[in-house]
RNA sequence: GGGGGUGUAGUUCAGUUGGUUAGAACGUCUGCCUGUCACGCAGAAGGUCGCGAGUUCGAGUCCCGUCACUCCCGCCA
């Protein structure tokens, strides 16, 4: 029943044709997208990769028509026909204005009925969409984000090529070096006992290719971290790592501008501005509460704790004598808000980690209702000229201690801004962020850690900070973030290629000297033989493929996602292995029980 | 590890205050139909209401537990 393809050849995909190549006898291969059987007359759209295009079967083809009655949704085939035009154009389709007249038909193959359509709205869930990813994969939408990201790649790789950088492959299988997130660990069947670790970033390895001399590198790099995930997060993912020598931060931003806006132009064919904003981390703060904002629309977060320095609200006074702080966002409009939806707001808050939120109404300008009545005329006024805030707007106070009310209000800020549709949604806005401090006091832990990795050349005016336990705080790295519509698309920092420095690093993350031995040993000796000074950045692969495209979830521009549980619904993996494997690799199982 | 949401036909969903035989649309199957384009018309099949236990004369609906997916916090560059 089924036929072979006996050296058939395709000769277009769909949306080659056009209203051009009426006339023309072309072979088109593809799956039955949708079919339309008026009982003499049968239409088929086929589908390739490219798009759609209607079929006509023809009663008088006895031969064609008696095959064409038996296609379903998703079979497979290949026509033979002539382009002809359409009396009335299909205004829906690339291809509407034309149509094949079938002379010859295949069936390649059929296809079961299918578990999630491919040609509906009608979007299942997402859970049974992975489990059949290979059909969710031929919806046009997903289809198109693989292609786009295909695309992408391609002209990264062109641009840095012609730039003068070596695209060097890493290990995959390496040393276990834990900082920062869990390793993937594999067990070596040669050596019992011991285990490699699937990479977290190629970091170490690319700071090796700088000492090798190679200069410039760049790698699609697939990264791992056993982490728990979100709607932009998989425990594998990609990135465009690249690493140079001899350079300056300027520098490295100046490529990476020159690249970002090279890709949008040739793949979405968008022009972006640049040079990007520079903002400093402490500013980044300051104004939007965290350091990856989202500078499409303003709203920016005022400190009111000079003017409230005296105030007897208790909330405000409470946080002021205990070194945090008392700052505010403005919502637009917003004094109509119900109290019902300020509640929603109060519980949003309080999930950010608040206590509470304070909050006040501009009437006439004047501050009325919420805690408007803990506050002095002299207060009120000053709120009102230091926030610039207008009658009809709603006022929101984070109260505590810094850290906590840069989130709440971040978050807020974030809300409000898509809330009330204050940006283009179309629109993409980057910015660099700098000058973040290299490390990071925890309190429960009572010690610093390194705030992005350890790596990282302090700044050098900042070098002399080390030998002053006091200081530690003070010192900034030479680190920085892409940002784009407030998601972090990379990070990175120039290197710090001094071995006696990067010494210092390390023993102030926590680690002695031995133990620095033991991780990293080989890489401490390597900066000891002749490092050039290095740097470099690592821009993510897959949320940039999410911002162009628009997706929400990282999991519509990867082949093969996996679930927030890390497992893949389609392979089911992970899995358990056979007993033998196990013993190979001298390792037993021990499930605690809950 | 913690909090929120969802789970009913192959799929997307509705299902009132706990009440007789659980519905619709799409898909599938059968028949009719020569210009449709989300074709149309007529008909049919299709259900462990996620799973388990409980309250009740009676549970899709209420209680408890559990599983899966999802969003967020913790975690993570």
């Amino acid at each position: 029943m089924l036929d072979l393809l006996a050296g058939k050849r395709r000769s277009h995909f769909a949306t080659d044709l056009n209203i051009d190549n009426v006339g023309e006898t072309v072979t088109l291969m593809g799956w039955v997208h949708r079919r339309r059987d008026l009982g003499g007359l049968i239409f088929v759209d086929l589908r390739d990769h490219s798009g759609l295009i209607q079929i006509t079967f023809n009663p008088e083809n006895e031969k064609v028509i008696t095959k064409a009655h038996k296609l379903r949704n998703e079979y497979v085939i290949s026509v033979q026909g002539k382009v002809a035009k359409k009396d009335v154009e299909n205004k829906n389709l690339k291809t509407g204005a034309i149509e094949i007249l079938a002379e010859e038909l295949d069936l390649l193959n059929v296809s079961e009925p299918l578990p999630v359509q491919v040609n509906d709205n009608q979007i299942a869930d997402e859970d049974l969409r992975l489990e059949y990813r290979f059909l969710d994969l031929r919806r046009r939408v997903l289809n198109k984000n693989i292609i786009l990201r295909h695309k992408i790649i391609w002209k990264i790789r062109e641009f840095l090529s012609t730039r003068g950088f070596f695209e060097i492959e890493t290990p995959i299988l390496m040393k276990s070096t834990p900082e920062g997130a869990r390793d993937y660990l594999v067990p070596s069947r040669v050596h019992p006992g011991n285990f490699f670790a699937l990479p977290q970033s190629p970091q170490i390895y690319k700071q090796l290719l700088m000492i090798s001399g190679f200069d410039k590198y760049f790698q699609i790099a697939r990264c791992f971290r056993d982490e728990d995930l979100r709607a932009d997060r998989q425990p594998e993912f990609t990135q465009l790592d690249m690493e140079m020598s001899f350079v300056t931060q300027d520098e490295i931003f100046e490529i990476n501008e020159e690249l970002m806006k090279y890709i949008f132009k040739e793949a979405i064919n968008l022009d972006i501005e640049i040079p990007f904003k520079r903002i400093p981390y402490q500013e980044s703060m300051d104004k939007y509460g965290c350091d990856k904002p989202d500078l499409r629309f303003a709203m920016e977060i005022n400190d009111l704790s000079d003017i409230l320095a005296n105030s007897e609200f208790k909330v405000f006074k409470d946080a002021l004598e205990n070194k945090g702080s008392v700052r505010c966002i403005v919502a637009p409009g917003c004094a109509t808000y119900s109290r019902k939806m300020i509640d929603n707001l109060t519980d949003k808050a309080k999930h950010l980690g608040a206590k509470g939120l304070a909050f006040c109404k501009v009437k006439e300008n004047d501050l009325d209702a919420g805690i408007s009545k803990f506050l002095t005329d002299e207060e009120k006024l000053q709120i009102l000229a230091k926030t610039q805030a207008k009658d009809g707007d709603l006022i929101l106070f984070g109260s505590d201690k810094n850290s906590v009310v840069y989130k709440v209000l971040a978050g807020l800020r974030n809300y409000f801004g898509k809330e009330l549709e204050l940006y283009d949604p179309k629109e993409f806005n980057f910015c660099w962020i700098t000058d973040f401090p290299m490390f990071e006091y925890n309190e429960d832990a009572e010690r610093w850690e390194s705030m992005h990795h350890m790596f990282t050349m302090p700044k050098e005016e900042h070098i002399a900070y080390f030998d002053n336990p006091e200081k530690i705080g003070d010192i900034q790295g030479q680190l920085y973030d892409l940002v784009c519509n407030g998601m972090e698309l990379s990070s990175g920092s120039i290197r710090c290629h001094l071995a006696d420095i990067q010494q210092k690093i390390f023993n102030i993350a926590g680690f002695d000297d031995e133990e620095v031995e033991k991780r990293f040993g080989f890489f401490v000796k390597a900066l000891k033989y002749g490092t050039p000074p290095h740097g470099g950045i690592a821009p993510g692969i897959d949320r940039l493929v999410m911002i162009m495209t628009g997706a929400d979830s990282i999991r519509d521009v990867i082949a093969f996602p996996k679930t927030l549980k890390a497992v893949d619904l389609m392979s089911q993996a992970p899995s358990t292995v056979d007993m033998k494997q196990l013993e190979e690799l001298s390792i037993k199982i021990d499930i605690k029980e809950k």
